[in-house]
Parts: structure tokens; C-alpha cells; sequence
DNA sequence: CACGCGATTTGG
DNA sequence: CAAATCGCGTGT
């Protein structure tokens, strides 16, 4: 059996305009490494915050100690804890010095395994939110700031998954009322 | 240093 | 529909 061809994305991948990758990660394979566990699921819905004009974005409020992250280069994992109980899982995308992120709000298809990743098998759990996926990857805090790649156990591949383009849906980003006209952007994409 | 609230989820 | 729960940004 040949091994899938799976090609690890880098931060060129990442260094580019915020809602065409939000687009492009979509069927993308993520990768979460725990133990002696890998888990393996596929992308199916983000949000792009984009700039700091975007008062949507964290970014908006300038550099502080919790948007710095943003800031900095793309392929950097951005998290942070939201309502006091759930991490929020980002990507930090454009080049270093102009901030903007993509928030992964869904993943599908979620199989582990635990033998060197030789074998699959399905991990019947939902995944269908920022909040619950973060809870069954375990990703906490303690990924803000790296780099997303193999060698900090969190990673993206893409597989070769083809999605058409009639396959992605887009709309108003959730939960940022607040955001003036900027609610109105339609910068959540999903499967 | 006190205060208010959020890129959510769950249960009543 | 409201509670849970805490770090961060803001203003004092």
C-alpha cells in the first residue's frame, strides 16, 4: 500500500492575502501529535481577521501582549482562551509586521492513531466548532507562538483533497456583533 | 488595580 | 435563554 502523498505547509503558503488562504485551507489535512497519538482531520470551516482596520480581529486594538502573535511571521500558531473555557485555534497569515489570522472553526473526519500513524481509525466525536475541537485536540496556550509544523506536534498538509469551488460556502463571521461594518464581511468559509 | 466582557458551548 | 469562568484591554 503507497503511502497518501502529504505536503507539509510552510509559512509561503501562509504568507499571502488573509481570506484566500481561509479558502485554500479548506480539505487541508491537520495534523496534531500527542503522545504516542497522531490525529488526522480535514478542514472544513475558518474565518479570516484581517488588518487593523478589521475591528472584528484582536488586531484592531494595536500591539499588545496578546496581539503581538499576530503581527509576527505567517505559519505561526495563534491561541488564545475565549469566555474563560474554550482555546481558539489560528494561523497567522501575511507577511511579518501586518497583522492578520485565520480562525479554524471546524474539522471533520477525525481518525487517530496510535502506532506511528500506520493506521486510522475513525474518533466518532463532533468537531464542529472553535471550541470543541481545540477540547478533543488538546490544544491549549501552550502552542501560541510557534511555528506550525511537525517538530511542535501541530501541523497542515494538504493531500491533494479536491474541492470545488461550488464546494465552499461563504457568510458573516460569527460572534463579533460588535464589529460595526465589519460584521458584514463575509469572511467565514466552510465546507 | 478594579472592572467589564468576549472569534463558545451546554443544558434547562 | 442563561450560566460557566478567566485573561486581556481599558480607564482610574
Amino acid at each position: 500500500m503507497k503511502p497518501k502523498k502529504s505536503i507539509i505547509l510552510t509559512a509561503d503558503f501562509f504568507n499571502n492575502e488573509t481570506h484566500e488562504v481561509a479558502k485554500k485551507l479548506l480539505g487541508k489535512v491537520l495534523y496534531r501529535r500527542e503522545g504516542n497519538k497522531l490525529y488526522r482531520s480535514i478542514i472544513s470551516e475558518t474565518e479570516a481577521y484581517h488588518s487593523m482596520q478589521d475591528l472584528a480581529c484582536h488586531c484592531s486594538k494595536g500591539i499588545t501582549p496578546r496581539t503581538k502573535i499576530m503581527f509576527d511571521q505567517p505559519g505561526h500558531i495563534y491561541v488564545y482562551l475565549i469566555y474563560g473555557m474554550y482555546h481558539m485555534l489560528n494561523f497567522v497569515t501575511m507577511p511579518k509586521g501586518f497583522p492578520a489570522a485565520i480562525l479554524v472553526r471546524g474539522i471533520k473526519d477525525l481518525t487517530y492513531s496510535d502506532d506511528n500513524g500506520q493506521t486510522f481509525k475513525p474518533l466518532n466525536v463532533l468537531t464542529n466548532g472553535p471550541g470543541k475541537l481545540t477540547k478533543q485536540l488538546k490544544i491549549d496556550k501552550s502552542f501560541n507562538g510557534l511555528e506550525v509544523k511537525p517538530e511542535n506536534n501541530l501541523w497542515v498538509a494538504d493531500e491533494n483533497i479536491k474541492i470545488a469551488g461550488s464546494e465552499i460556502k461563504s457568510g458573516p463571521r460569527i460572534g463579533i456583533a460588535y464589529a460595526k461594518e465589519w460584521v458584514y464581511k463575509p469572511w467565514r468559509f466552510w465546507l
